[in-house]
DNA sequence: CGTACCTTTGACGGCTGTCAAAGGAAGTGG
DNA sequence: CCACTTCCTTTGACAGCCGTCAAAGGTACG
């Protein structure tokens, strides 16, 4: 199964004809170099891109054009399905490292949603996982220390990538340098610093480059205040509704638009 | 038109179909009193409740057991589209003044989404247009003072009121407590005290009981940093192709499930 | 090989949290 | 309608986390 379909099978079930589809889709695929823009505050909404390798990041800027990032997205992630429904975006998108990006125009999206409420509501649980990152990330900034927010946001990425392949907390890629990862905590790369060099100090884990390296797993999940909960696949009572809707034979009309 | 309909027609155009679906889903409304509680986290997921009339919020609570208000809710905003597509709620929603409810199952988003292209789209602008508040209150909360944060949050609310009723900025409905003002900008009460007799002696406004006065408009419209682009309703080429899917004829099946 | 960016370290200041206590407002029950 | 209790508001003192500024060394890319 390609990776977007498995994506959204973690939510709904696919039809043959969605799974066709999210394929085709994917027949487009295209690289993307370090750093690369995918756009910019005031463009007008255009494509969105599926993140098919490589890490990206959306960005907000404040009236000091000082950097927030919003989301950090991995492979699967379907970069600007926060914003598709406005005009112009706000925020900018920038690949992290080099990668490869599936982009599809956001009209799209209306096909998908007319076509298959499955893929509809799988798209609701993407979203709604999103937001919950985000939620989540405002309670650790808002009410914890500096050092638990370095740590949680390691162990969310860290549980993330685990989805996507065989990692190891031992020691695994993270290409985040000192000043994104102030960016996306809103925290100051001198402050990051020196959390970084206690956490090594303190024998918890060491970041060296583009890797964390974890010394002390027990110590880290206590500090970190990390509650997988919010990541979790599981709906309650939607699948079975549209199970209930396949029955009674709804339309199939997704590849009509096939390019 | 009614409430949710109107809310909802910012975004699309709705047919005589979806019209009457909202309408019959207003039908079941229920009076709820102050401080009354939705749900906890951990609840099942079960209904979702459209607020007709009152202020509600939705609230994290942290490790620590302190709480953090993800958002606050006025007439016409659904509560808990944030989380159906889980099993259990993370979040715990409560009403902050006496108000009106109506409830029905999470399930029945599957139908909507499934019978009506435009009402699902309209839900993700809304879901869209919440997202979008929340990343700006992380931008205003890790990268300004206090006292910019409550402006901001004054600001915002104002706006999102006057889309509703009439209202007027020299002097408005705020029924919101400095302990909740805190809870929302996760700061402290006291500090928040501060931050208002700050205000009032710069006689920029005052916020008296369940009222806010503003006595300095373009002082405030400064120093509060307020862009309302993020509230705009403003879409761009969905409502064109959901017109394209209406005329090649798709399916309307809204009422099927008709209480 | 040079330049730009990232990392590291020190000094200093300020915004905001915590603790504590008292006065005021509002809702409750008799 | 009054008394009581609870919650909200206000104020002061103090501490600490984190930002800013500055400078130097290290690393990577062109």
């Amino acid at each position: 199964m390609s990776l977007l379909a498995s994506a959204m099978a973690r939510y709904v079930e696919l039809s043959a004809s969605d799974q066709r589809y999210l394929a085709n889709l994917e027949s487009h695929a295209r690289p993307a170099a370090r750093q690369q823009r995918l756009w910019m505050p005031h463009d007008r909404i255009g494509s969105l891109y599926i993140l098919q390798d490589g890490w990206a990041c959306t960005i907000r800027r404040t009236v000091d054009d000082e950097r927030q990032v919003i989301e950090v997205l991995l492979p699967g992630d379907i970069i600007g399905i926060r914003e598709f429904t406005f005009r112009r975006h706000v925020s900018e998108a920038r690949m992290i490292t080099a990668g490869t990006l599936i982009p599809f125009p956001h009209e799209q999206i209306v096909d998908i949603v007319a076509a298959s409420p499955s893929l509809a509501i799988a798209l609701f649980a993407v979203i709604g996982r999103q937001e919950a990152s985000l939620t989540e990330r405002m309670l650790v900034t808002l009410h914890h220390s500096a050092r638990s927010q370095v740590l949680h946001f390691i162990l969310e990425t860290f549980t993330r990538l685990a989805r996507l392949q065989s990692v190891t907390l031992e020691s695994f890629t993270f290409p985040i340098t000192q000043r994104l990862l102030g960016e996306i905590l809103g925290l100051s790369p001198v402050h990051i610093n020196r959390t970084l060099s206690g956490l090594e100090r303190d024998r918890l884990l060491k970041k060296h480059r583009t890797r964390v390296e974890v010394h002390d797993r027990r110590r880290l999940l206590e500090e970190a205040a990390f509650d997988a909960g919010y990541l979790s696949d599981e709906m309650d009572g939607l699948r079975e509704r549209l199970a209930c809707l396949r029955d009674s034979g709804g339309p199939d009309r997704l590849m009509s638009s096939d390019s």
